[in-house]
DNA sequence: GTACATGCAAAAAGTTTGCCGACTC
DNA sequence: GAGTCGGCAAACTTTTTGCATGTAC
């Protein structure tokens, strides 16, 4: 973990402590909030520098911006279809998943998303928003 | 399946026969190649109507664009990182997903990909492109 | 002083929208 | 002739790139 600029150490530092999985944009927020604001350009470039380095994972869970995870352990998503917002949830004792794949195929990384609504979302009405 | 225009009749009749699942620049050279090249605004308009009307889903994959599936049978997605092909593969069988979902939770759709490396890309040298 | 880091502006890629004319019933 | 359909061009959103300056060691 040597190596990083400051701004890139307060990204990771925030994907680590942060339980969403925030857009660029949300991470600019958060790093303008902390008094160091980014470039949208430079803000990506440090992104993708953590994700070739493994740190961290870019996710495409729906129509709209990447979504950036540092949670590097087993771990699905879940996502709520009216309120947008995304869990991680770890793989738990009693979790299978297997599933046939084709001959010869070399299986890496899995990527499981249970798209459905969420408790709060069921119960009461619709937040609009996350 | 009625009230659809010729477009999106040879929209849906495209996505049905290939086992490929395009995106809307591939779908459009489909189209062209049968004589009835249509719009890049027009051809995601009806993407969109065929999407929201239940009979195609839209994918996002990968980085790139967004790709199309008329396949509605439940299966999961194979993809692989070197020629960015992707596979269905239907549930088979013995195939099996039980994960310990949150609280209160209802899930709806479930979409499971796994990134790896297909059987051909596995022996031969890289071939670059799909 | 070489290599890395940053910001700004411009570009690129993918997708959507506005508008207007054409076709359908 | 109201509503759907389609094309073109322009807008929009998200992300990347070029370039020039600044910083670290």
């Amino acid at each position: 973990m040597q190596g990083h600029s400051l701004q890139r150490h307060l990204i990771l530092d925030y994907l680590r402590n942060t339980g969403e999985h925030p857009t660029a944009e949300r991470i600019a927020e958060a790093l303008s909030r902390g008094g160091h604001a980014a470039s949208t350009s430079n803000l990506y470039r440090n992104l993708t520098i953590l994700v070739a380095g493994g740190q961290v994972r870019r996710l495409s869970l729906d129509d709209g911006p990447d979504r950036f995870d540092a949670n590097l352990d087993p771990h699905y998503h879940v996502t709520c279809t009216r309120c947008n917002r995304v869990w991680d949830v770890a793989i738990q004792e009693g979790d299978r998943c297997d599933l046939a794949l084709p001959e010869g195929f070399r299986p890496g990384v899995w990527e499981i998303t249970v798209r459905g609504i969420c408790a709060a979302c069921a119960r009461g009405p619709h937040p609009f928003e996350s």
